[in-house]
DNA sequence: ATATACATGTCGAGG
DNA sequence: CCTCGACGTGTATAT
């Protein structure tokens, strides 16, 4: 890993075109021949390109080529205030807990929380438009499709699910289906759109949720 | 700006969990109070934080919070083996082109690319569903609306031109519009999408495109 | 501050 | 390998 802190021009050809005036920038070489040229705010990198790549370099310009893609990122040298190559190594992978498939198998567990009576038939159930998120039967026998956000559900999750109640109101036995969105949040024009086309909202609560689906481990 | 070069763990709580056992990182601090964990490999930062943040700091742990969502990245330093502070300036802002709305500006040179016979009316025209690409009248005088994309045009795409075709057949005397998706490529879905609803679907060129929008610049 | 759409999006699962 | 949707998406822009 080589870490350089310099006073530079960046200039970035490939799907599109950046040119970035002078200014101090830190710029990471990495083993894997990725470079990334972060600026001084923001937490993503201002230019970068992902490895592998051949590296040219002279007194002022380093040329990072990425011959898969024909991409190019040019850095002009002006004052190099530091330049230092490390000897790193790193084995670990990072884990992660909480996402959306995680979120899904939590309300499989507490689907009252939804509505009273819902019995789950299939998860991620494919349609020709889409996989359906919770596929159930409402207390009544009707379908029932469930679109399930893990953050606030914008107008396009409505649609989202109102393609799937087409899709499913194609085969007359199983029409009219219901469609609800869940979600811990809805915008304002989800609302809108949701209620303009007979779409549920139902919103619940990420955290009381936990607790609803693993009951026993609260009582502690 | 600090750069600190570290053995450490990494903890993230906030929108979802993450954890990485012990390893090498560089880790950059920013003035605007973002920070960014890069292991050895990957153009993107492997954990982050966007400002502003409040870090505490001891012999061993680095604490950064972020108040405003409750976030904490937790930095456990077993081994540093360089931090340093730069003090760093930069005043340029990046330029980018390529992007959809210049593509936008060479589809209006080169409108019959679309279809022939087509006037514009107007670009990005505000609906209360959010603003149209181009706003177009074809050979005709039928209001028509484009909606470009600069990649591969998915679903989402499609339903993103129904609702601004929606809001405008809302008025008799523009009714009934025409909705057309321009775009380099499409996803099987959008295309079925598209036909179910009355969509078109025009592909052109990016390539081709540069040279209809500016003949002039070919010539020599 | 809120809502909307773009992004060099990137990433990973499933067919 | 392609297709598709989630993402700690982040970021800019307009209301």
């Amino acid at each position: 890993m080589r870490v350089l802190v310099a006073h530079c021009e960046i200039g970035y050809a490939g799907r599109l075109e950046t040119r970035l005036a002078a200014g101090d920038r830190v710029v990471l070489f990495k083993e894997d021949g990725s470079v990334c040229v972060h600026a001084l705010t923001g937490a993503k990198p201002i230019n970068y390109m992902a490895g592998p790549t051949v590296i040219e370099e002279t007194e002022d310009v380093i040329r990072v080529r990425r011959p898969a893609t024909s991409e190019t990122l040019t850095i002009l040298l002006l004052n190099v205030h530091a330049d230092t190559s490390y000897p790193l190594t790193d084995d670990a992978t990072i884990e992660r807990q909480g996402r959306e498939l995680d979120l899904h198998a939590l309300l499989v567990r507490a689907l009252h929380v939804i509505e009273d009576g819902l019995v789950l038939v299939e998860r991620e159930r494919p349609t020709d438009v889409g996989p359906v998120d919770l596929y159930c039967r409402d207390a009544s026998g009707r379908v029932t499709l469930v679109e399930v956000k893990r953050v606030r559900a914008v107008a396009a999750a409505v649609e989202q699910v109102i393609r799937y109640r087409e899709q499913v109101d194609l085969t007359p036995a199983l029409a009219p289906a219901r469609a609800i969105v869940a979600a811990p949040d809805f915008a304002p024009q989800a609302r809108v759109l949701a209620a303009a086309r007979g779409v549920e909202c139902v919103v619940f609560d990420p955290e009381t949720l936990r607790g609803e689906a693993a009951p026993h481990l609260t009582l502690f």
